[in-house]
DNA sequence: TGGAAGCTTCACACCAATGTGAGGGTCAAG
DNA sequence: CTTGACCCTCACATTGGTGTGAAGCTTCCA
């Protein structure tokens, strides 16, 4: 598929997925008239882009670990072949992830909890 | 305390401590000669913006729901004198909290059930 | 055959969060 | 009185992820 249709499918402008193949995130071939050409897996490729992006990736970590998570459920590489520091990379990144999951987390709670405190009546009240 | 021991002992540089300053996410006292006066809570404030902040979170919406977090227990703000929309805008913001626990979370199960995948052996082998 | 839609590259611009450095004031200790 | 550590403001630079537009080619359809 051209870049249109990915960027339609996956509601990602065209700019971002020329920046993500600059960062050699994605790979497109190339027909002969120099168009970009995705394969189908493609989509599910840019949404987990996106995804690790919106969680605070950067493009360079993404670069690292992407390969190894191509799609989701096969493994493409073999398992064995991930490298070591590679896997730390990860695990590394779980960490802060899981970190920023309980931060906000409690602030989400506190919040909840004044906003509670402010209107205590709109459980009967509802209006 | 003045800007360089709070620097020193949150480990934020200066530069942000100002920076923080100027988007009106902390509001130090001035001394007779300008330097600026921090009162003991900025080591926790600072920490708490910081962590909003690699949470992912804009120094605009972190501007936003700071006043409501500033000490955990004590409601800063009187609760009888919060308008219904500032009760709304305060609802949206953890919202939007929410989504975003919600994308980290779904991000760490997957990168966590990968890396599960790709080193099932670690807990026996433990090298 | 011509025009619209879609593609290409290139390049400048923006934003938020930071780095960095110049030029200068304050203050305590030697 | 000077030195060194600390503070001030101002301002330009950088980085990563984006927005936007120009100039030109390709493809398709009327």
């Amino acid at each position: 598929m051209r870049i249109g249709e990915l960027s339609r499918r996956t509601e990602v402008p065209t700019r971002l997925l020329r920046y993500y193949e600059e960062q050699h995130l994605l790979h497109p071939e190339r027909t002969g008239n120099g168009y970009r050409s995705y394969p189908e897996s493609a989509v599910a490729q840019v949404r987990q882009i996106r995804g690790l992006l919106e969680s605070g990736l950067t493009t360079e970590m993404i670069r690292a670990i992407l390969p190894y998570l191509c799609d989701p459920g096969r493994l493409v590489p073999a398992p064995e072949s991930v490298p070591p520091e590679t896997a730390a990379l990860l695990e590394e990144h779980i960490g802060r992830i899981e970190a920023r999951i309980d931060c906000l987390t409690r602030n989400r709670d506190r919040l909840a909890a004044y906003l509670a405190a402010v209107r205590p009546h709109d459980a009967r009240r509802r209006v």
